[in-house]
Formats: C-alpha cells, structure tokens, sequence
RNA sequence: GGCCCCGUGGUCAAGCGGUUAAGACAUCGCCCUUUCACGGCGGAGACAUGGGUUCGAUUCCCGUCGGGGUCACCA
C-alpha cells in the first residue's frame, strides 16, 4: 500500500491533473498583461475596500490589455446568503464596471475559465488535492474538534506556538496501511497539507507594493479540504488563481501573514507563484482612533451608500483611485477633462499605510465632478436617482422638462461653473424654490438681512416693479437698474463707496438685492440673481413680489 | 503572547543623505464690478521618541513608544 493507494480511497473519481492543466491553458496575452480577479463571498454587501480593489483592477486591466475577473468564493455555505452573487454583480455595475469573465448572476457566468463559483469547482479542487496525496504532500487527519481543543489549550499552557504542526501534527505519519483500514472504518477525516517548512527558516518575498518581507517558513499542515468536501480558502486561492491563469493578487493587507504558507502551497502544487499586491484597507477614524471600517457600525462601508446618497460613481471612483495612486490628484490638476482611464496607474506606488476614509474629500471631488456636467446631463442623473429615492423631487422636475433644464442650467457650463451640489440629495434644496408651486403656494418665512422693516422693504419691491423691472434687459442694463433703484431711495450706489463712509448711507446697493433675493427666493442666499429672474420669467417674477409685499 | 507591517500638518500625502519639508481637502484672513457657490492671493499647521552611522539625517541602523494585521474544518 502506498500513497497512489490511499489517493484513490479518497479520491476514487478525480480526473488527472493534467486534464485541467490543458484544459485552462495560459492566456494568450501581451507580455505585461496583468489578470487579475475580484473574490469576494456572496454576502452581498459590497465593502468599500471591495470597490476601490475592483477600480483599481480593472484599470489595471484596461491598461495593459489584461483581463479582470470575478470569482466567487463560496465555500463557507454558513455564510452563504440569498441572492449573494447578484448583489455583488449588481453593486459592482452601479460604480460602471464590468468583468471580462466570471458570474454574471447567481448561475450564469462568461469565460472561458470556469466555473468561477467555487462550490462548481469540487471536482477540480479534488484532483489537485489527489495529486498531492499521491505525492506524500497531503494526508487524512483524523483528529477531532476535541483532540485539537485539547491540544490547543496544551500548547497555550506550555506558552508554545499552537496549530497543527511538527510533532503536534498527529497524523501526519501514521502509516499509510492504518490511515486505509481507518478510512474504510468509516471514520471521519479531512485532508491536510504536509508542510516541509521550517520555522527556524527565514525567507524574503517580495510584494509589489509592501516590498521585501521577511517570514519564517510556513510549518502548518493547514486543512486543504474540509468534512464538507469544499476546500479551505487557502488551497481554492492557490488552485483557482494558477488555474484561471491569474497574473497579479491584488487583495487585503490581512492575507500578509498567510503569504509563507501560500508560497509553500503553489511550490508543491508545481505552480508559478502570481505577483502579489498587498494593500492596506480603508481606516475609520473614532474617539481618535483609526481602525479598519467596519460594515456593522459605519453606513459608509457598504458602496450601496454612495449609490443611496446621491454621489456620481465617477466622483466615488475618483476618490478612490485618489487613495490608491495618490499621484492621481497631480494628474487629474493637470489634465482637467481627460478621461480617468487616461491615468497611469502604478501598483508600487499604492500607499502601505490605511487611508482614513475622509468624506469630506470624497464630495470636494464630487462637486467638482458634478460641475463639468452639461445641464442635460445633470437632469438626467438627478432624475434616475430620484425615480428611486426621491419620488417627491422626481414628480417636481419631471412636471416640466423644458423648465427644470433652465433651472439646471443656471450658472452652468460658464468658465466658472457653479459648485454647490456634491450629491444628488442636494438637489431638491438647492432648486426647489424655483418651482412656482413650491413657493407661490406654500407659506415662505422671508428673513431678511439687513433691511427688515417692513415698509422699507415694500418701497423698495414696489418701486423695483414701477419703475425698473423688465424682464427684457440685458444683465448690464438690469444690473444698471438695482443700482439706479438703490440711490434713488437713499442707498449708496456702490458698495466700496459705502465701505468707505458707512455712516452716509442706510446701507448699499447689496442690501437693496438683498431684499430683492429674499423676496424673489425665500433666501438670502442663491445664484445670480438675473439668471434666476430670466427663468422665472416676468409672470411669476410679479407674483412672488406681490406675494413678499402682502 | 509569537510572527509580520506601519508611524511626515486635523485628513490624504510628495520626499528616497544636504529642500525655505511639495501639493490636495479642511481651517483662517484678504480680494473678486450686490449674496452664496466658485476663482485669486496669503496665513496658521508636520518629520512619534531616544541612541547611533555620517561633515550632515525626515531619509540608513538599533532600541523605546504608539497603531494595525494575523495566529480556524471563515474568507
């Protein structure tokens, strides 16, 4: 009896490796091709790190003509969740980006590389899993939950290192003869790894953005296949990534440690070792200090976020890659209006230490996104968005078309475009008195500045009306006008005059459109005033007047 | 606790033995033919700490402190 034996006891149906080795060849791709791969668990919530790693990936892909993939890695059916798969697929094409290869919904995939679910991998987990028996480089443990408690809880006492390994690892040389007669007993087992490491061994590994670190070699006989048949994380890592000919590991920082035993993994599985690109998550920062974000206690962690709020994808993926190559935000300064595919991204320049996740930024980005857009645009983004969270702010924009365009494009596309809307939730306040039904008939709370009597300001409206308003003036002429208005009711002309004697004057040509805004908007704060008159319109211009002077 | 990583203004960060230690966001002030949003100009604000090495350390080495990750039949 020997090890070709005990593979074909546990293993009785598994195909050759060989088979699978042909079958997924390598990739016919530039030189510098980068494959890289997003694999999350269906949970169905998409982490924010999640996204930043699919922006980085698929522009690297992009970049060098590669290949992005998506991988599910459902081999923990616990955690499992309905409709997982469509989730992460729907949340990922909310941000504009798509696979080349993978699942597409919860059983469908494209490419030529699958199954890219790992529980429709069992077979292919367990050939290379043979393979190894076969080759004395994995064996049937045997040992149950209580006899590696007991063991644990030894090691812990005698302050050693626990795990499974050396001489703790029990089973790693019964013979051959007595693991067959135990499997053929019907006793339980699943599969390790044999390591030939050794923890007195230093090696160095190199990762593309953390650089040389050095470890101990890997002494684990870490569990490849698990009582449910599905492999551990580490052996479907291993297999999937060599299998499916991926090129660079771009994942969490929290797989550093596991690099040694991974090493060890692709040497004896006869594997050529991907690049590995380690980078460290995004930090929340609390009580002063930071701490990885978390999806339980920060709203900000789930992409679904962003997408509620109102914040464009492309404002979201330009932060992001603003984390990751820092060296964006140069670029970006001297290429305005170039597309962010333009950028040339570079994995070693990726910071080593957490970002803070600074959302403040993430909306100075977004309003300066938001700014380049053309008023058709705005209308159209800010309408899908309230169709689903905002039925209020759809019905009002929708109402008329034609009308909310000139709402939108008030102090739009001009050399200097107005920047007051970071996200699509700040639409409604910041347009919906424009709205003739929203303010003509509603109960307005006019609070003026400076000029507040009451009289004075009715003087000011009615003489505005008599004597000075038409809608048909060029800005000049009615700009011409307000001041015209202010000195003939006593108000200094201009205001740098009045800042040079205030005492002269009740006050300037400012406070007078001040009273004019007020009363026009409901607010002493709002964008230029002509624009705003020539949208309303001359109609609705006198109603509200008359409605302030009331 | 073992192993590994990290430590430049409030935040994100350039820097890679000699710099007045960039820039962005935030903050403050001034200016910008009337507000606000922009835009312009300017201010305040940092190399965790102690030893080395060196003519010279933010940069290299060691210790200390601080932070993070990982030690599962979870990924």
């Amino acid at each position: 009896m020997n090890y070709k034996d005990l593979a074909d006891l546990i293993f009785p149906n598994a195909k050759d490796i060989e088979y699978y080795e042909k079958k997924y060849p390598e990739r016919s791709l530039p030189e510098d091709a980068i494959v890289t791969r997003f694999a999350p668990s269906p949970t169905g919530f998409v982490h924010i790190g999640g996204l930043m790693q699919c922006v980085i990936n698929r522009h690297l892909a992009d970049q060098t003509n590669g290949v992005f993939l998506l991988r599910i890695e459902d081999t923990d059916q616990k955690r499992e969740i309905e409709d997982g798969v469509n989730q992460i697929v729907n949340s990922i094409k909310d941000f504009g980006i798509e696979f080349d290869e993978g699942m597409i919904n919860e059983t469908e995939s494209k490419g030529n590389y699958g199954p890219y679910k790992q529980s429709d991998r069992k077979e292919i987990y367990e050939s290379y899993a043979k393979y190894l028996i076969e080759q004395g480089r994995a064996y049937p443990c045997f040992a149950t939950a209580e006899e590696l408690e007991k063991m644990r809880e030894k090691q812990e006492s005698a302050k050693i290192r626990t795990g499974y390994y050396g001489v703790w690892a029990t089973y790693r040389n019964l013979p051959v003869d007595e693991a067959i007669e135990k499997i053929k007993n019907g006793e339980k087992y699943i599969v390790r790894f044999k390591s030939m490491g050794n923890e007195e061994r230093k090696i160095r590994h190199h990762d593309v953005i953390k650089g040389n670190i050095d470890f101990p070699e890997n002494d684990q006989d870490i569990v490849i296949i698990k009582a449910d048949g599905l492999p551990t994380y580490h052996f479907a890592h291993a297999v999937d990534d060599h299998l499916m000919r991926v090129t660079h590991v771009i994942r969490s920082d929290e797989w550093v440690s596991s690099i040694p035993l991974h090493l060890e993994l692709f040497k004896a599985l006869g594997f050529k070792v991907p690049k590995y690109c380690h980078y460290a998550p995004i930090l929340k920062e609390e009580d002063g200090k930071k701490r990885k974000i978390s999806k339980r206690k920060d709203p900000e962690a789930a992409v679904s976020y962003y997408h509620e709020e109102g914040i464009p994808q492309e404002a979201v993926c330009e932060y992001l890659m603003n984390i990751g190559n820092s060296s964006f935000e140069l670029w970006r300064k001297t290429n305005p209006d170039e597309d962010m595919s333009k950028f040339k991204f570079e994995l070693n320049k990726m910071s080593v230490s957490g970002a803070v996740f600074d959302i403040v930024k993430l909306l100075d980005v977004s309003k300066n996104v938001i700014s380049k857009y053309s008023k058709e645009r705005l209308y159209d983004e800010v309408l899908s968005w309230a169709k689903r969270y905002d039925k209020f702010l759809a019905d009002l924009i929708q109402k008329d078309k034609d009308y909310s365009l000139k709402v939108f494009g008030i102090e739009r596309q001009n050399v200097k475009p107005r920047k007051d809307i970071s996200k699509w939730s700040d639409v409604k306040d910041a347009i919906i008195y424009m709205y003739d039904e929203e303010f003509l008939d509603k109960d307005i709370s006019y609070d003026y500045a400076k000029i507040s009597d009451k009289s004075e300001i009715n003087k000011i409206l009615t003489t505005y009306v008599e004597k000075y308003f038409n809608i048909e003036d060029d800005k000049q002429t009615w700009f011409d006008k307000i001041k015209d208005l202010s000195e003939e009711l006593g108000y200094a002309r201009e205001v740098k005059e009045y800042k040079k004697e205030p005492e002269k004057w009740p006050g300037h040509v400012g406070d007078v459109s001040t009273v004019l805004r007020v009363a026009l908007t409901g607010r002493q704060n709002t964008p230029d005033m002509y624009e705003i008159m020539q949208v309303l319109g001359k109609e609705s211009v006198l109603n509200r007047i008359k409605k302030a002077i009331k």
